[in-house]
RNA sequence: GGCCCCGUAGUCUAGCGGCCUAGGACAUUAGCUUCUCAUGCUAAGGACACGAGUUCAAAUCUCGUCGGGGUCACCA
């Protein structure tokens, strides 16, 4: 049975990249009908940020990507939340200690400050000195005794080479002399997350482990861990880092479009983002661009990850939202228009109407209102000078009056052919016309908006002064 | 700096030794459609980082150089 997991931390807003993380998990544990889980890694307690938990699974619903077993839901294997599993992680500590592949560490913060200073000085690279691993038996019951405070630390072994066989990345090696002691249990009892996450996957049942490439390093010291305890190590695919559109590194919170608020607030559709993140990196061997999340499951192919890391392009998200929009049926249109302006009230009647005119037109839900205000209110000013051409909107007027059937195509050849007596091009006629309706030089075809505008209104926007 | 990953157009990619005159998509430019914009359709420009080697043949294999990224915490 396959198991994959998110484990988010609580440490605010979550990152698109976390979503994309997700969308791997989920997809590949629905292909292979596994189950995909969510556990809370709050081991930090200097980093948490009220709240975020709660964001978390909203991001994941928005989404649909909704886990099958989570804190907030429960499941078999609770519970879901690090920070109440502790009694747990220091079970597994003492073992590691008992079998010789951990040790307690007493030194302090000052002394590690000092070495690492030492021997950056010297050009050599910042690791643990290993000053507490040979300490007597004695001398370690005398200081546990007398309170010191303590960590654990990771007995990693001299001289192994540590083999780790990715589903992305393939085959990657590590010497085990570059790898650090790492500490496994903080002075404060908490676990880090080298410990905890290796624990909680092997008693969570995770078979494959999806995240992003930067956790390829410390890899090793998991696979270590694996070794120590004697469990199976899961599968691990390490996917492609997301760049920050200048690809100046990971994409970072320097940059407002690395969360998923972003993109909530602009109105774009998560389903679009979604294909959007599948297939910055994943390729279709047909070439499909465009797919939904259930599609997606029924074609993804690992062996078709890209190796790179990919830059994040907003001007393709616009083109893969745009098509979603323009593929959405009206009335489906028309609620997420409404519910995305819901404190604007809108009237609903009116805003159907506009969808066939701006359906083609429009990238996201926030690019709406901007392109058609002015079916709500008249124009308070103009795009271009009308001055000097009330007159001309006066002849529109009279002209305009004698259209009984206020329909979009009376209302065309009534002004057409006005144009033609008076002598004007129509792309300046229409130029006119289109200002002094909308204020803008940009705007839905003119003849459908008169026709949605009604009569009325319209010869009143023709009166200005 | 050590370790690890990666290098095809501005961006995402296809390519697995001959089918490559290097294919597709976004973006860009031009044309058509047209009352503006958008959509749609058509077309154009634009890439194998560099250098050696292996081979009858290299984007594709090897080595080196250069470049980019990740990571080196009692953060995840």
């Amino acid at each position: 049975m396959v198991r994959t997991r998110i484990a988010p931390s609580p440490t605010g807003y979550p990152h698109i990249g976390t979503i994309y993380q997700v969308l791997f998990d989920y997809v590949y544990a629905k292909q292979h009908n596994g189950k995909f889980i969510m556990r809370l890694e709050d081991t930090d307690q200097a980093r948490f940020v009220p709240g975020s938990e709660d964001v978390i699974y909203k991001s994941l619903e928005w989404f649909g990507l909704n886990p099958e077993e989570s804190p907030k839901i429960g499941g078999p294997y609770k519970p879901y939340r690090q920070s109440e599993r502790l009694p747990i992680y220091q079970k597994y500590a003492k073992e590691l200690i008992e079998k010789k592949h951990a040790y307690y560490c007493f030194c302090t913060k000052e002394r590690l400050d000092e070495m690492r200073k030492e021997q950056q000085a010297k050009k050599m690279n910042p690791m643990y000195d290993k000053h507490c691993r040979n300490l007597g038996q004695k001398e370690v019951n005398k200081n546990l005794e007398n309170k010191i405070p303590f960590v654990i630390r990771m007995a990693v072994p001299e001289n192994q080479t540590i083999i780790l066989n990715d589903l992305i990345v393939g085959e990657v090696k590590f010497e085990s002399k570059t790898i650090d002691d790492q500490v496994i249990i903080k002075a404060d009892g908490y676990p880090t997350y080298h410990l905890a996450v290796v624990v909680d996957d092997h008693l969570m049942e995770i078979t494959h482990i999806f995240r992003g490439r930067e956790w390829l390093p410390s890899t090793p010291k998991h696979v270590l861990l694996y070794q120590f305890f004697e469990w199976k190590i899961p599968e691990h695919g390490h996917l492609p880092l997301i760049l920050n559109s200048d690809g100046k590194g990971k994409l970072s919170k320097r940059f407002n479009h690395a969360s998923v608020d972003y993109y909530h607030h602009l109105g774009y559709l998560p389903e679009a983002i979604l294909n959007y993140l599948a297939n910055l990196v994943w390729f279709h061997e047909g070439g499909k661009e465009i797919y939904d999340l259930n599609e997606f499951i029924k074609l993804f192919d690992i062996k078709k990850i890209g190796s790179q890391g990919a830059r994040f392009d907003l001007q393709k998200l616009d083109w893969v939202n745009g098509i979603y929009i323009r593929n959405m049926k009206q009335e489906t249109l028309n609620e997420k228009i409404m519910d995305f302006y819901k404190d604007k009230n809108l009237p609903k009647d009116i805003v159907l109407k506009t969808i066939p005119l701006i359906q083609e037109r429009i990238k996201k839900l926030s690019d709406y209102l901007p392109l058609c205000e002015f079916f709500f209110k008249a124009p308070e000013k103009y795009e271009v000078d009308l001055a000097n051409k009330k007159d001309f909107f006066k002849q529109v007027h009279q002209e305009l009056e004698k259209v009984t059937d206020w329909k979009t195509g009376l209302i065309g050849e009534s002004l057409i052919n006005l144009a033609k007596k008076l002598e004007i091009k129509n792309s300046q006629f229409f130029m006119d016309m289109r200002v002094v309706i909308t204020g803008k030089k940009i705007s839905p075809p003119l003849n459908e908006s008169m026709e949605i505008l009604e009569k009325e209104e319209c010869l009143r926007r023709l009166t200005i002064d």
